[in-house]
DNA sequence: TATGAATGAGATTTCATTCAT
DNA sequence: CATGAATGAAATCTCATTCAT
C-alpha cells in the first residue's frame, strides 16, 4: 500500500537513522529498524539514499549544516572578550550535550576510521570553524589587551576540550552511572577556570 | 598444524583483538581477521573466550588493568600544586597520546552503549580515579593557599577535557587530515592558561 | 511529464526492449532502464505489456514477423542449384550477421528453455521455414543431376550450421577477442566447400 | 551438524552448479538450489568459490579441463586425412551432444557478454584449439595431395558449423518441438557432405 | 588442545510490479 | 494515459558460532 509522497520523508529518514546510529553504531544499526522506524520499507530507504553508508553520511551532513550556523556567533562587536566567551561557552556545552548534537563526534570518534570522507569533513566543517571561532576570541581578547595568551592556536584546543569532555561525559558516562553532571554549572565553571586562572590573584575574590 | 600451548597465547590473541577493534570498531573487527594475526585457527579463540563480546571486553579490560598503574602518578609528595598540576598533565599528554593507550576510551566513546558493564568500569577504575587524583591536587592546593578554586570538582573535567581532546586530535582527527599537533606544547600551553588564566594580570608577562 | 500517446510508442519499447535483452539476458535486463531509454516512466510499459515475461516475448516476435518475409529468398526461378545455393549462403550470411537479426537466434539460445512457446514458435517459423527453403534446393539440385545428396533432410543442417557459426562468431566470439572474420569470404568458402567437396577432384584446380 | 569433508563435495557442487546454470542460465540460477541440490548449505559453497560468478567459471573450467583433452585426436600418424576428419566428426557431433557438455556453448551464447573474461577463455581455450585441430587436419590433406582447399582458415568453420548447429538442435530446438535428431547419422552425412561436395561427381556414386 | 568444515541467522541490496493521483 | 512513490519477495553474501575429529 504505497503512501503519499511527503516533504518530511527524507527528515524522518535522516532522523530514524540517526537514533539508530546512535543506538548502535554505524555496523550495528539495521536498515530494518530504520525502516520500520519511520513506517516505510526497507527499499524505500534505497530511493532517496544509494547504500547504508550515504544514508550515514547523509545523517552526518545534514545535522550538521543545519545545525551549525546558529552556533557559531554572527559577531563580536562591543563585547568583552571574556564576555563573548563566556557566552560562547555556555551556548556550544548546553548545544553539545543535546543527544541529537552529541550523535556526531560519538560517531566520528568511534568509527570515523571506517569513514575517512566523513572524519575530514568533520573536521573540515565542523571542528576547524569552530576552534577558528574560539582563536579569533582570544585574539580579539589579546589586541583588546584583555587577554593574555601566547598561543592561541593551541589554547583555543583547552577551552574546545572542557565542552567536548561535558558531551562526552553526557552521552558515555553518565548512562554508565557517572554521577549527573549540571551543564549550565559545567559551563560556568569551564569559563572562570579559564578566564582567571587557578592561582590565586592578590586582592581578587576566587 | 598444531601449536604447542603458550603462555603468550592469551596476551597474543588480547593483542590481535585491540588491533582489531582499534581499525574497524567492534562490529566491523572479523574473528577471522584476529585469528589469522594470531596464527590460530578462530575455533581456538573460542577455547579462551566465550564470545565476540567476551574477547572485547577482556581485551579493554586487560590494557586498562596493565596499564593503570602506570597511567596514575605515582606521588605529589613535597612538591608546589602549581608544579603537580604540570607534572601530570605533561605526564597525562603524553600517555594518551599513545595508540595503545587512546584504544580505550575511543572504543567506550564508540561503543560503550553496547557495553554498559564495560563502560562503567572504565568509569569506575579510570576516569574516576583520574578525575580524583586532578580534585586532590586542585584541593591540595586551594588549602595550601595556592589555588583559588571555587568548585573543584567541576573545574577538573575542564583539566581532563583539554587532555582528552589531544588525544582525540591524535587518533582522529590527525589522520582525517587535521594539522599535525606538538603533544608537549600543548601539554605546557594547556597548563599555562589553566594556571595563570586568560585574563592578562598586573605586573606578569603574558 | 505526461507524454502524447504515440503509434510509435509501442515500437520504441520494443526497440528498447530488444537492445536491453540483447546487451544483458532477459534476468540481466532491467525495466528501468528500458523505459529510461524510451523516455517513459516503467509503469507506462506495463500499460501496453502485461509483464517483463510478456515484453520479451514481444520483442522477440515482433522482429521475427517484421523481418522473416525478407529473410527468406524471393524466387529461385531459372538458376541452377549451385547458383541458388550460393546465392542462398551470401544472403543468409549477411542478413544473419547483422546484430539485428542475430539477436532472435542469441536469445533463444540462451533462454529458450525458460520461454519453450517462443523456442517453438522460432523453431516452426524461421528455423524449419528455411531449413525446408534449403531443403528443398538441395532436393532440386538433385532432381536436375546437378547434386549428389543421399539424405537432403540432414545435410540442410550442414549448410545452415555454417551459418549460424558465423553470426555467433561476430556477435559472441569476436567481442570476446576472437579474430575478425570476413562475412562475404566465408560465405564464399563455405559455398564451394560444400558444392566442391573436400576431396580433391581430378583435373578441376583446388 | 557439520557434515565430514569430502574429496567428492567440490565436484559434487561443481555438477550441481552446472546442472543449475544448464536450466536456468547464469542470473536465473538461485545458490540457493545449488545448496539443496548438493545437501549442504548456502554458506558452504562459499567455502570454496568466491562468489556465484567464481563458482560459474569454475564450474565451466573444470568441465573443459576435464573433457577437452579427451576430445583432441592425439596424433595424425598413418591416418588419411578423410578418415581422421570423419573420426573428428563423428567424435565432436556425440560429445557435444550431451547435455553436460552443451551447456557451456549455451550459457557462452547466452550470457557471454555479461563476462567477457568467461567468453574470451572459452574462446581461448576450447573454440580456437578445436578450429586449431581442424585446420591442421585440412591442411595435412591438402599435403598429403588428398584434399583440395584453398582456404583452411575458413573452411574450419564450416565444419565446426555444422557440430555446432546439431549440438544446438538437440538442446534448443528438439525440447521445443523440433524433429527428433539423429546425432550419429548426422555426423555421417555432414562427413560426406564436406568431403564429397554436393556437385555431383563423374563415375562416383553419391 | 586445536582445527577444518560447516551452518543458521541475518545483513544489504535489487527489481518487477502496483496504485493513488 | 501516465507517473512517482512505494513495496514484497527474493537474491547474494557475511560471520559468529559449533563440533567431529
Amino acid at each position: 500500500m504505497p503512501r503519499p509522497a511527503s516533504p518530511t520523508r527524507r527528515a524522518d529518514i535522516l532522523a530514524a537513522a540517526r537514533d539508530a546510529f546512535n543506538a548502535r553504531g554505524f555496523a550495528g544499526a539495521r536498515l530494518d529498524d530504520i525502516a520500520r522506524a519511520v513506517g516505510v520499507s526497507k527499499a524505500a530507504l534505497y530511493l532517496q539514499f544509494s547504500s547504508k553508508e550515504a544514508l550515514f553520511e547523509a545523517s552526518v551532513r545534514e545535522l550538521i549544516e543545519r545545525t551549525l550556523p546558529e552556533a557559531l556567533p554572527a559577531s563580536f562587536a562591543g563585547q568583552s572578550a571574556s564576555a563573548l566567551l563566556r557566552r560562547f561557552i555556555a551556548f556550544a556545552f548546553e548545544r553539545l550535550a543535546s543527544t541529537e548534537m552529541a550523535f556526531v563526534p560519538r560517531v566520528i570518534i568511534g568509527e570515523g576510521m571506517n569513514f575517512p570522507d566523513l572524519a575530514r569533513f568533520y573536521h573540515d566543517e565542523v571542528v576547524n570553524r569552530i576552534l577558528g571561532v574560539i582563536e579569533a576570541v582570544l585574539r580579539h581578547g589579546v589586541e583588546q589587551g584583555e587577554f593574555a595568551c601566547a598561543d592561541p592556536a593551541l589554547a583555543r584546543r583547552s577551552i574546545a576540550g572542557g565542552i567536548v569532555f561535558g558531551a562526552l561525559w553526557k552521552i558515555v558516562f553518565e548512562p554508565a552511572g557517572g554521577e549527573p553532571l549540571d551543564i549550565a554549572a559545567m559551563a560556568r565553571v569551564h569559563a572562570d577556570t579559564l578566564l582567571d586562572g587557578l592561582i590565586k590573584r592578590e586582592g581578587l575574590p576566587a
